[in-house]
DNA sequence: CTGAATTTTGAGCGTTCTGCCCAAAAGTTC
DNA sequence: GAACTTTTGGGCAGAACGCTCAAAATTCAG
């Protein structure tokens, strides 16, 4: 299976200059990364290919569909049918991510809200789904440092 | 400012259309969500534009990058100069992102390492930012649901 | 350090897409 | 029902795409 294929300089520079504009066309990023066409071209592919990047959907924010609210949910399950439960919370369309995670907390429940209220049912949802114990809404109130991965590809790009 | 611009019916076949296929032409997606090319081509510019697509960084995988683990790491903190306590947290390039949140805990911080002993020092860069109180990390174990927002682009698109 | 394997480069070529124009049709708003 | 906005379809020149191929450069292995 495709594990971690790292991905090398050359790729870095490519992402690098997509973030800054990606609608741009695979000649302008050549040119901005100083490969060739045909490199810049097989190197996209490839990335797209290969799992390197992450579905689209990454990419649509949620504020934009009209749910201004971002909050997450940590819950505890009973650890039967972890499956399941999982299913479920896959069933509610505000449920954006789960992740299982270590801790005194088994689930980071990731939701999008329209509103205080549309937020109050949907943890009330989530309550409701068999295997979740308990639960503990956090409003995300401020978003102090936004997604960025710019760090780690500059890093990657040397 | 471009405030929330719900993003409407046609909007939200096109964005389902590009998840489903992210490189595909405007044409081709003009075809797959049956309208016409000169519509799809605006809708499109005017997506990016307007800001209902988020960075170009939210695709690129950091596992792909070299740090497949993914932990969650929530703080309290000295009230006081928050910004320049984000502003530190920015400055770590593991940081993906940063939310204040509501409740117990005043930070959730979303990081990446390469692996558990690197996971260990990113916790104590972070806990050596000024303003930063106590910290508890979460390692992020299993993706239960992993990110998705077609369901609610599926509400929006009717 | 040298030979083999892989990758990048540059060039070319036909097809397709882009970005733009415009006027007519359709749909909305008041 | 009139005014306004959006969609549609057609067209057009220039650019980009997808592909091929052989030479050059780089990487890897013995």
């Amino acid at each position: 299976m495709p594990s971690t294929e790292t991905v090398d300089a050359i790729d870095a520079r490519l992402l690098l200059a997509l973030a800054d504009d990606p609608r741009a066309t695979t000649v302008a990023l050549a040119e901005r990364t100083g490969i060739a066409r045909n490199t810049a071209q097989t190197r996209l592919t490839r990335l797209e290919r290969t799992g390197a990047l992450d579905t689209f959907e990454r990419r649509v924010s949620p504020e934009a569909l009209g749910y201004p609210l971002t909050a997450f949910i940590t819950a505890q399950v009973t650890q039967r049918r972890l499956d399941e439960t999982a299913s479920a919370l896959a069933a509610v369309p505000e449920v954006l991510e789960v992740h299982g995670i270590s801790g005194t907390v088994d689930l980071l429940i990731h939701v999008a809200a329209k509103d205080a209220d549309d937020l109050y049912r949907i943890a009330g949802l989530i309550l409701a789904v068999p295997g979740i114990e308990r639960s503990s809404t956090a409003l995300a109130m401020r978003r102090l440092v936004p997604y960025r991965v710019a760090p780690l590809l500059r890093r990657a790009a040397d």
